[in-house]
RNA sequence: GCCCCCAUCGUCUAGGGGCCCAGGACGGGGCCCUCUCAAGGCCCAAACUGGGGUUCGAAUCCCCAUGGGGGCACCA
């Protein structure tokens, strides 16, 4: 089967190989993940190749610590790349200042085929340029100073020492045609376009030159990326055309709005979001309880459109999976699906995977827990969790050495504490004659005293919960019980008769 | 200011001329189930931004308006 990824007039026969290609400059957020979701989703559900390669090349934004947190979130969502600066692969090195050669010989490549040009501008020029412009209405852009300087003069100064940048050598007629896969073809003035610097005096490339190389030399197909690019599609053509290369595919994913969906997120909307419990930033969502495929299956559903069954594994994204299923239009987030993405993939997990993923929250929390009871106390707790560290609020107390009920809650509704002693007193009398406590042999006693005492099912109860647990909600009250265990639990009933009766 | 992109329920979306008085999901409301809390089942409310075209026929195609978003760096 040959996929025409292209549209009708671009067939391209060639393995798909897509890239995430992010600057390690910051956490990663849910926009990073999604962006590294679709190529991978698109390569695995093709045959290709994906791959993570690091834009390393903004010396003052760097941050050391970014990439291992890149690498440490793909890990955790299960987005696995099959080259990368870690791993290796055929087109190394995979981190751009590793690259750096590269770059420039081709900047000076396409001076030399007159498609740019170095500038010897300082930035203080520019910037009163700017200033003058922006005074009289025009818009800010280079103004051509350097662009007619022969090149035995340009050499000369740049042999000399002088410091330079190069720019592309935008036409100053005509117009440009690019193609983005969900939005068709784009037509630009290149009169709109400006003489954008490849190069800058550091050595290093910008983003233009350094990802549209990359892509090219790592025989990318198909550019998944944010749509903070498309303004600079057009100079992304001009540059790969001037070079002589295929254009791969592009697509601009849209951008994630906030959850009002009254523009992009914030410093101060992510803080208080905090507040809140949620995040998007992919580190804080393990903290929070929150699982890869609740996560994944989230971001995945913002931007991709599904008809119905949208509850997916990473497995089932991978087989469904369609790049002109994307959509253009920008998604404000909603946590309330995050919720309910996350708590439905916690009711399909099996009970050992699920009793292994809350563990740590249990011991986290000070807490020793036995394996053997942790796997007969998760399938109670399972459906009512959202997130994984919900589990200590329902099951901390089976953990327990002594649980501290509330007195005043221990009393039943609608009795005092002498009636709801009396009812302790029944209820001990009840459990303490049975042979064990399971739920089997416990219930069915309990609920002939409820029938025979003319009381109400919740009074009864719920006073044994309280007593039993320490808490008003907790799992089924006989299934605690049963893993609690009988000794444990006339302990506790005996405890909460005392504390009524001193009431 | 200039350039570019987008536009279906509150939100994420299905929809690519008749299958649509618009389907699914989250959230909301109601009922059922029920030892609490959940989960589950059933049901309900809720949208094609507006105006012009094109066409026998438009949510779907075109234009304009409006609204929203993005971009205008030796940052990515």
């Amino acid at each position: 089967m040959v996929v025409n990824y292209l549209g009708e007039n671009h067939l391209t026969l060639k393995p798909v190989r897509t890239r995430f290609a992010p600057s390690p400059t910051g956490r990663m957020h849910i926009g990073n993940a999604r962006s590294a979701l679709f190529p991978f989703l698109l390569a695995r559900r093709i045959g290709g190749t994906f791959i993570l390669r690091i834009e390393d090349t903004d010396q003052k934004r760097y941050d050391p610590n970014a990439e291992q947190g890149l690498i440490d979130g793909l890990h955790w969502l299960g987005i696995q790349y099959d080259e990368g600066p870690d791993i290796g692969g055929p087109y190394a090195p995979y981190r751009q200042t590793e690259r750096r050669k590269l770059y420039f010989e081709h900047a000076w490549k396409l001076v030399e085929s007159d498609h740019a040009f170095p500038c010897f501008c300082t930035s203080e020029r520019l910037e009163k340029v700017r200033q003058e412009q922006m005074k009289n209405k025009q818009n800010p852009r280079y103004d051509g100073l350097c662009r007619n300087l022969t090149h035995e003069e340009a050499r000369q100064r740049v042999d000399a020492g002088e410091k330079y940048v190069i720019r592309f050598k935008m036409p100053k007629e005509g117009s440009i045609t690019a193609i983005d896969l969900l939005r068709g073809n784009i037509t630009t003035e290149n009169s709109a376009l400006d003489d954008s610097v490849i190069l800058k005096s550091d050595g290093l490339p910008t983003y233009h030159l350094a990802a549209m190389l990359d892509d090219h030399l790592m025989e990318i197909t198909h550019v998944i990326r944010g749509s903070e690019w498309l303004p600079s599609l057009p100079l992304h053509t001009h540059i790969i055309r001037a070079s002589g290369w295929d254009e791969p595919v592009f697509v601009h994913l849209s951008v994630f709005l906030k959850p009002s969906g009254k523009g992009k997120m914030s410093k101060r909307d992510k803080a208080e979001m905090m507040k809140d419990g949620y995040s998007i930033f992919v580190t804080d969502m393990k903290d929070l309880g929150y699982t890869p495929e609740g996560v994944l299956n989230w971001i995945a559903l913002m931007g991709w459109g599904v008809a119905e069954d949208d509850v997916m594994s990473l497995e089932q994204m991978v087989q469904r999976f369609s790049i002109d299923h994307l959509t253009a239009s920008p998604a404000a987030i909603n946590f309330q699906k995050l919720d309910h993405f996350n708590a439905t993939h916690i009711r399909l997990m099996t009970n050992e995977d699920l009793s292994a993923r809350i563990k740590p929250y249990f011991t986290g929390a000070g807490l020793e827990v036995q394996n053997e009871a942790l796997l007969k106390i998760t399938p109670l707790i399972r459906e009512r969790l959202v997130t994984l560290d919900d589990c200590l609020a329902f099951a901390s107390f089976f953990f327990k050495e002594n649980v501290e009920p509330n007195p005043e809650e221990l009393i039943a509704k609608g009795l005092d504490a002498q009636q709801s002693a009396e009812i302790a007193r029944k209820t001990y009398e009840i459990l303490a004659s049975l042979p064990d406590l399971s739920h089997q042999t416990a219930e069915p006693p309990m609920r002939a005293y409820v029938e025979s005492s003319g009381l109400n099912i919740n009074q009864v109860f719920g006073l044994l919960r309280v007593a039993v647990t320490g808490q008003k909600v907790s799992p089924p009250l006989f299934e605690s019980m049963e893993i609690i265990g009988k000794a444990k639990c006339l302990e506790r009933v005996q405890k909460a008769i005392g504390l009524l009766e001193k009431m």
